[in-house]
DNA sequence: AAAATTTTGCAACTTTGTTGCAAACTCTTA
DNA sequence: TAAGAGTTTGCAACAAAGTTGCAAAATTTT
């Protein structure tokens, strides 16, 4: 587990810090999208506020993590799968918010859909959020 | 133009004021997104801070705008087609947001795609948002 | 093990959003 | 069309979310 995260971050040539260490393990843990506040209020005091915006900040430029639109004005983030690479995204895969227990996930399995767009647009990005009801509610 | 916005006002049984009527013929003239931000800025010192958020809140109650989910942390509004109804959107449409000029777009013509879930979900609201070079960039 | 580099935590600040309340405005109806 | 009822506004005060600079602490390099 710890040497999971552990990894992560030296391919990612980041020093291995508690902090990153910790906050890494945590998304692998609960498996679904966490929010700033999820992270201050699992870990407790145990790190600094700002400690934790520079993580996330420093994860989602590695690739090793993403951020979730929503309609809401919250940031969520979730792991990226392994294809991500600095700077480069490909989350070829949509997320799914439940309305009741409004537990985030990405479901891997359903891709994203084509999208015919008018003359002149150029797509780079296509992020498809679906709620509703998850499958434990 | 000043009656439109009086009409769509009183057609949602709304008190008809300065700030109403002046932030949303905003978004009549600007025809694409607008964040609190924006809103603050074009109007200048015109109406309090509080009035804005407020104003903006009881629009999208009325399903006279809607908000549109982006990755970073912003809230951007966007005038509803006449369809929608109070506390509940038929926004049957994706949304475009270009990477250079930040211009958000609701593309009409464009309906949301199907999108299969796996077992167990049941979805509610699909939101399509798509990024990258628009028709003026 | 020391030097070089990176990261952390703190303090201070900015921005964004919320709430309660009196004053101002809008709507009603007589 | 003026008075009263009801709604909305602006202010003040606050809460939450996010940022920046910098010295101290930790990590990495040699």
């Amino acid at each position: 587990m710890s040497n999971l995260a552990y990894e992560v971050l030296k391919r990612n040539q980041l020093s291995v810090t508690e902090s990153r260490k910790q906050i890494l393990e945590l998304f692998y843990e609960r498996n679904n999208a966490l929010e700033h506040n999820d992270i201050e209020r699992i870990t407790g005091e145990k790190f600094d506020r700002v400690t934790i915006y520079r993580t996330l900040q420093t994860f989602v430029e590695k690739g090793i993590i993403h951020t979730i639109p929503t309609a809401d004005n919250s940031v969520r983030y979730a792991l990226c799968k392994d294809e991500c690479t600095e700077g480069h995204h490909h989350d070829n895969h949509i997320h799914f918010i439940c309305n009741q227990c409004s537990t985030t996930y990405c479901l891997e399995a359903v891709s994203v859909p084509e999208v015919l767009l008018p003359k002149g647009f150029q797509p780079q990005l296509i992020e498809v959020v679906v709620s509703g009801k998850c499958k434990n509610c």
